[in-house]
DNA sequence: ATAATAGTTGAACAATTATTCAAGTGAGGT
DNA sequence: ACCTCACTTGAATAATTGTTCAACTATTAT
């Protein structure tokens, strides 16, 4: 996190070029969101919890059995899916149903599918 | 990771339900790669370099001037961007640049940035 | 009321990871 | 040969994070 004018190792950058990208380039706060987000994505329980809600909605329980994990574990991930807004929950009775909260779940993990198939 | 069979916790899900979505989704070696390829987006200085490179090569201490970052942090984060194969480098003397390696980088990205924006 | 079920939550622990620091390459200049 | 510049790399440290365990809430049944 040094000052770059202060740091001479870095004189030696081309400043018109790195002053064109800076204007270029989005907000850093913005870009720490977008880096939350993919975060989330950067787990395989909460990958896998994704793509089983791919087929449909399932309750707390069907995911558990599903990743042989415990509902606590499942729980919690799912906590942070809801917070990032990419899954929902509905309540009936003393079961909890989750369902992907929209299609951009779709399109973000099949864009990843395919750059490893690449 | 508990066996789902001798869970007494998980006997209420539904097995039919469990059993459909087991078959249809992708196997969990494939969604650990996934989770990599998404790790390796879920982190903003990571995040800030591929956007820097939308706009072109830099060298190294272009980027390390553009973040306010040492050259050897960015060297790190460039290694892994190298090997999740999202940057290619070029060496010209004693200058090394880098480029995005391909578009997937750019809808994945951009994506993401829908999401945020909904 | 009491109990049982389905799920949530907080604290703790282990594992992963981003940055720093110091040392090490590889290329060009003298 | 020696030096400098532009990186790269390995080890160490601090911060983050996933899972477990135990306790707790909410709903239904008796």
């Amino acid at each position: 996190m040094k000052d770059q004018e202060l740091c001479c190792e870095m004189l030696h950058a081309h400043p018109d070029v790195v002053k064109a990208v800076r204007e270029a380039i989005p907000s850093e706060d913005a870009l720490i969101d977008l880096a939350e987000l993919f975060k989330v994505f950067g787990d395989s329980t909460r990958i896998r919890i994704l793509c089983a809600l791919f087929e449909g909605e399932l309750c707390v329980c069907d995911i558990a059995t599903l990743l042989g994990m415990t509902l606590s574990a499942i729980s919690h991930q799912l906590r942070i899916l809801r917070a990032a807004k990419l899954v929902v929950a509905r309540r009936e009775g003393k079961t909890v149903f989750y369902t992907l909260a929209d299609d951009h779940v779709r399109t973000i993990l099949a864009d990843g599918i395919e750059h490893i198939h690449e």
